[in-house]
DNA sequence: CTCGACTCCTGCTGGC
DNA sequence: TGCCAGCAGGAGTCGA
């Protein structure tokens, strides 16, 4: 599930191997993830150096030498995993933590590879996305954010713009719970099902609460949490290339752990915990699983 | 306009 | 122990 935090990190990692490289090779092994991939992405990708990178919400851009960008996102289950040419992939831990498959042979592919690109250095690069939830597409560098994808987006919960003041102009007037409107891209961008939760515990508010109720003090009280909470999940990423290039091939930190994020029924670090108090709650808002402290969130 | 329901997809979990 | 239904969710579409 990546949010904005694990998108950071996968993209740091990128530029770690990528930045200023040349691409050598690049496939595209299926037409469409959740949209067609562009018809000539391959062709465009292949002998092109890779200028940079930059992130918009939970959306990735990698700018290319003669003025396109690829604009990646990796929906629910996508991953980027990195390999020496002509090394197998590393397999997957299984659920006792063992080596699902043999190692140490040439096997095919990794599973839902769908793109796979290859540097001059020879690292060779693979989208992997099982659910294919998640998009790569071209788009002019110059007009990056006129792409319908990030035309319309709300500010970067990270940059100076996004203030209490313009989270209460973007919940004014909504009903619907504050839940809902944080993951509402418009209102902010790249925060998820994880992190909306999280930063509402933090913040002491309930997910239940109507969106417009949270304007004014309680958004000033909500801003800074969520700046807190996606800043320290970046930073537990890690700093240096062995960070975001793992053992195992995986680039990015995926973290684990959270505060009251499917921990129905544990105790939350405000709380006792059982049987004082009967923990995170877990309901469900638009479909979805929220989990809070029905104690502490007002 | 605003909101919620539905949709896409496959891997994992849990209940029998 | 094995099977399989149901759940997980980002974001776009559609209808109320």
């Amino acid at each position: 599930m990546p949010e904005l935090p694990e998108v950071e990190t996968v993209m740091r990692g990128l530029a770690e191997v990528l930045d200023g490289r040349r691409i050598v090779a690049a496939a595209i092994t299926r037409p469409d993830l959740r949209w067609p991939f562009p018809p000539n992405l391959a062709a465009r990708l292949t002998g092109t150096r890779v200028l940079g990178f930059r992130r918009r919400g939970k959306y990735m851009l990698m700018r290319l030498e003669g003025g396109d960008s690829v604009l990646i996102h990796l929906g629910m289950s996508g991953r980027m995993v990195a390999r020496r040419v002509g090394e197998p992939p590393v397999p997957r831990l299984g659920p006792q933590g063992a080596a699902s498959d043999a190692r140490g042979h040439n096997g095919p592919p990794e599973a839902h590879e769908h793109m796979v690109i290859e540097t001059e250095e020879g690292w060779r690069i693979g989208f992997v996305d099982p659910r294919r939830f998640g998009s790569v597409d071209l788009v002019p560098t110059e007009r990056e954010e006129e792409h319908r994808s990030l035309a319309g987006m709300g500010p970067e919960p990270l940059g100076p713009e996004f203030t209490d003041t313009v989270l209460s102009a973007a919940l004014t007037g909504r009903f619907t719970p504050i839940k809902a409107a944080l993951l509402d891209q418009k209102v902010v961008a790249g925060l998820g099902n994880i992190y909306v939760c999280d930063a509402l515990w933090r913040a002491g508010i309930s997910p239940r609460r109507l969106a417009a109720s949270v304007a004014g003090t309680r958004a000033a009280r909500l801003v800074p949490e969520i700046k807190a909470v996606l800043e320290e999940s970046i930073a537990a990423g890690g700093s240096s290339l062995r960070d975001y290039v793992r053992a195992d091939g995986e680039v990015g930190f995926f973290q684990e752990r959270f505060d009251v994020y499917d921990r129905e029924g544990e105790r939350c670090a405000r709380c006792p915990g059982p049987p004082a108090c009967k923990g995170v709650a877990r309901i469900v808002q638009s479909g979805r699983s929220t989990f809070y402290c029905p104690k502490t969130q007002r």
